[in-house]
DNA sequence: TTGAAAGCGCTAACAG
DNA sequence: CTGTTAGCGCTTTCAA
């Protein structure tokens, strides 16, 4: 590993100055400068970060905590994430909390000790401790934290069932999300809401988690307890994608007999035919936004809202009944 | 931040003895221990791993190179590397390359600033000068790289034709990956070998790359350039899924008038209907083998293999016709 | 069994 | 404009 003191000896200046030089900071001779680019690139040297950050307390990483990165949704967001930091020159620490409290607080302990500049997180969690960390919530908006980026859940509980309310259903079923997160609850207000001026009646479907195992699960258990099920708003596209399967295998016809919107907007829902009509949230804008945030948080630069929310948006698709 | 000063002070000795203590490497007296203990829950300090990594010139930290995370391959792979990281204590730095070289060597450099302790690399580019950071290669198997996991690729090509073969085909499509990547040029090698065996003719179509934007793409051509076509083998699941798709929206019928194979097993193969019959590779265990593997290379523990190879295996699902 | 002290590679006063 | 120097928090000889 070739450090700065050699970099220093080879341009015949001290530390410092090539210090200076690195950083743009101090004054620098034309010479001197000169002198130590070509040292650098001779020297094929690329600072510590690990000094560097050992001395500024604080490193050119951040963590980004998911709740489940084998839902298309999270790589989205992780992407926009992604992007914009690696844009200001940071890196990301992942970790992926298969919703486990431990292996939570086990990974914001990894993110002190390695002195990362901020936190991005997905999970909704006790996020306990983080002292003075810059901290961003992203999608799930958790009880009262500072900062957060997520779509309007109330608006887009609304959006999905007037959509449905559109399709003359006679039996609706709701799915609703874990309750321990907020979306959901607030989805299944705006959705409610939406029934209730209708005048319509609908049935409950609690589901475990958003996962993969809970909407194989949730897409047996609906058809079972509502055989006469004409009408699903799921909680997800994973779940909407595992229900439209599941009628299809059962050969209902679909929108015919049973119309169905996810949310979301996971690429894959329009990879199926038909293809699953949702409630599209800006994933890879979510994560993009938030990462910006978090920059303006690092940078102590003024924040217009510290509480951002992102509009939601409906995909018509072929899921859904035609209006009459 | 507590350090190991304020540790030290708190129970009365040095930070020598407070580190072996921490470490367990050295002696320390019982109840030096003791109170050391107490003093480090009282106060809550974890030490920093910058400061470690700095002296080890270690970290605890390694590099994950991903070429696309919104294919669901690579989530699970990624999966598969976490927990197994995890579980050895190491925590990782995510670099999803979209097939960007410049990206793939900023990241490379990001990683061997931070002092990382190996890279697992799903990309194929120039891993040029990675000196002497344990580096392991998964899923694409580059030119003649020491260390790697990767499927049979072979063995997935000759399945796939094998499979296909026995539905009668008259008219075969086989798309073929990028040639850039080895495992497409393995496969295809593969299936040929079983088509020439057999008599079959087949035609190919090539396609940019792995990607959805790709597969969109590839499945209008399908039928635009072969608008008889019977069977085909596609070059992933995404691929697989954006023809099953086009199929039926064009009211072919699957797998009577087409049958169709993919590759890899991603979750939604199974979440569609008619469920897209694959080859599947086993992606989490690629991960977590290729962890493994890169623990013991760190670790400088005897290896028996440098390469290794995981089966691949046919999932017979509903796009397939039956034999005859 | 323990502590003093010398760094790991870099940055930031502070003199010159 | 530049160099000297004192750390950042931790580990590890080396004596005691």
């Amino acid at each position: 590993m070739t450090t700065i003191k050699d970099v220093a000896k080879l341009a015949g200046v001290s530390v410092a100055t090539v210090s200076r030089a690195i950083n743009q900071s101090g004054y620098v001779g034309v010479d001197s400068a000169q002198k130590i680019e070509k040292a650098i690139k001779k020297l094929d040297f690329h600072p510590s970060e690990v000094a560097r950050s050992l001395y500024q307390k604080k490193s050119k990483l951040v963590g980004l905590l998911l709740p489940d990165i084998s839902n298309p949704f999270f790589p989205l967001l992780a992407k926009g994430v992604e992007d914009k930091m690696n844009e200001a020159g940071y890196h990301l620490i992942l970790g992926n909390v298969q919703e486990d409290m431990a292996k939570e607080q086990d990974y914001l302990k990894a993110f002190m000790q390695n002195n990362v500049a901020g936190i991005l997180s997905a999970v909704d969690g006790g996020t306990s401790n983080l002292k003075e960390i810059p901290f961003v919530l992203l999608d799930r908006v958790a009880t009262k934290k500072e900062y957060a980026v997520h779509g309007n859940d109330f608006e887009g509980g609304i959006l999905a069932a007037k959509t449905i309310a559109e399709g003359s259903p006679k039996e609706i079923v709701l799915l609703v999300g874990p309750k321990s997160i907020k979306g959901s609850v607030e989805r299944l207000k705006g959705s409610v809401s939406v029934f209730k001026e209708e005048n319509l009646t609908y049935q409950l479907l609690q589901t475990d988690s958003f996962q993969f195992d809970s909407a194989k699960k949730a897409s047996l258990e609906l058809f079972e307890q509502f055989p006469k099920v004409d009408s699903v708003i799921a909680s997800n596209d994973v779940h909407g994608l595992a229900i439209l399967k599941e009628a299809l295998r059962r050969g209902i016809k679909v929108p015919e007999e049973l119309q169905i919107i996810g949310y979301d907007d996971i690429p894959f829902s329009q990879m199926v035919y038909p293809s699953l009509a949702t409630i599209a949230q800006p994933a890879y804008e979510m994560g993009y936004k938030g990462a910006e945030l978090l920059c303006r948080i690092m940078e102590n630069q003024p924040i217009d809202k510290k509480i951002i929310q992102l509009p939601v948006l409906l995909k018509q698709r072929e899921t859904l009944r035609k209006k009459e």
